[in-house]
DNA sequence: AATCTACTTGCGTAATTGCGCAATTGCTCT
DNA sequence: AGAGCAATTGCGCAATTACGCAAGTAGATT
C-alpha cells in the first residue's frame, strides 16, 4: 500500500476518532444544518462544535455554504456514512461474540 | 445514536488512526503473521510493532495465538478490511474531485 | 455607522499518543 | 539450571488533542 494512501487513511480515521465529530456527522446524514442547529441538537458549546467542524472541514469530510447570517454544513461525500455503518456492524459482531462467550460459560 | 455506540465507534476509529497500525492490519489481510515477520515486512523497531499490536488487541481488532516461541497475530473480524477499502474509495473520490477542479481551471 | 447575530479563533490546561531505548518476561531447547 | 530467542513493558520526551472561556470577525439589519 503506497504511503500516500496509508497516511490519508490514518488522517481520515483520526478525523472520525472523536465522539462529538461522529455525532455531528450523524446529524448531517439527512440534512444540511447550521452550526447553531447542530449545537441545539447535541447540546454542546458552540465553539466546541465550530472547532470540530473545522477539523472535519480540513479533512474534507464536510463542506460549508454561507447563506445570509448562517453557515450551512453538509457532508461532502455520503460514502463516509458507509464507514459509520460498517463500524456499527463490527460493534454488533463484537456483541454477538461476547454473547456466545457468555453462553459457553 | 446511543452513546455506547458513538464511543465504540470513536475508540474504534482511534485504533485505526495511525499509519503503522493500518500497515500492520494490511499485512494481516491474507495471512497470520508473527511479530517478527511483521517487523521484517515493515522495517520498524520491534517494540513499536508490539506496542501498536497491543493497541489493536485492546480494541479487539486482532487476536493472538501462541505457538512455540512465536506469537501469531491475525485479524479477528475481516469486516475491518471493508473499512480500509471504503476509506480507499473515499480517497479515490477526493482525487477525482481534485482532478475535476483542476480541469475546470 | 452602529448594533446584532452567527460563527470562528486564540489561549491555557490537562490528558493522550508515538516512538526510541533499555530492561524484562516467558518459552524452548540443550 | 542456564543459554537463547521472541515478544512485551517501562520510561522519558516531544508533539498533539479536547474543551472551556474570552475575545474577535464578518455579514445582516436598523
Amino acid at each position: 500500500m503506497p504511503d500516500k494512501l496509508v497516511n490519508f487513511k490514518a488522517e481520515f480515521f483520526k478525523a472520525l476518532a472523536n465522539p462529538l465529530r461522529i455525532k455531528i456527522l450523524d446529524e448531517l446524514r439527512t440534512e444540511e444544518l447550521t452550526v447553531s442547529e447542530i449545537r441545539d441538537r447535541l447540546d454542546v458549546e458552540l465553539p466546541n462544535i465550530s472547532q470540530q467542524l473545522a477539523v472535519l472541514r480540513s479533512k474534507n469530510l464536510v463542506v460549508s455554504r454561507k447563506q445570509g447570517n448562517n453557515i450551512y454544513y453538509s457532508c461532502s461525500d455520503p460514502t463516509v456514512f458507509r464507514l459509520l455503518d460498517v463500524a456499527k456492524e463490527i460493534f454488533n459482531n463484537h456483541l454477538i461474540d461476547l454473547q456466545k462467550t457468555l453462553n459457553e460459560l
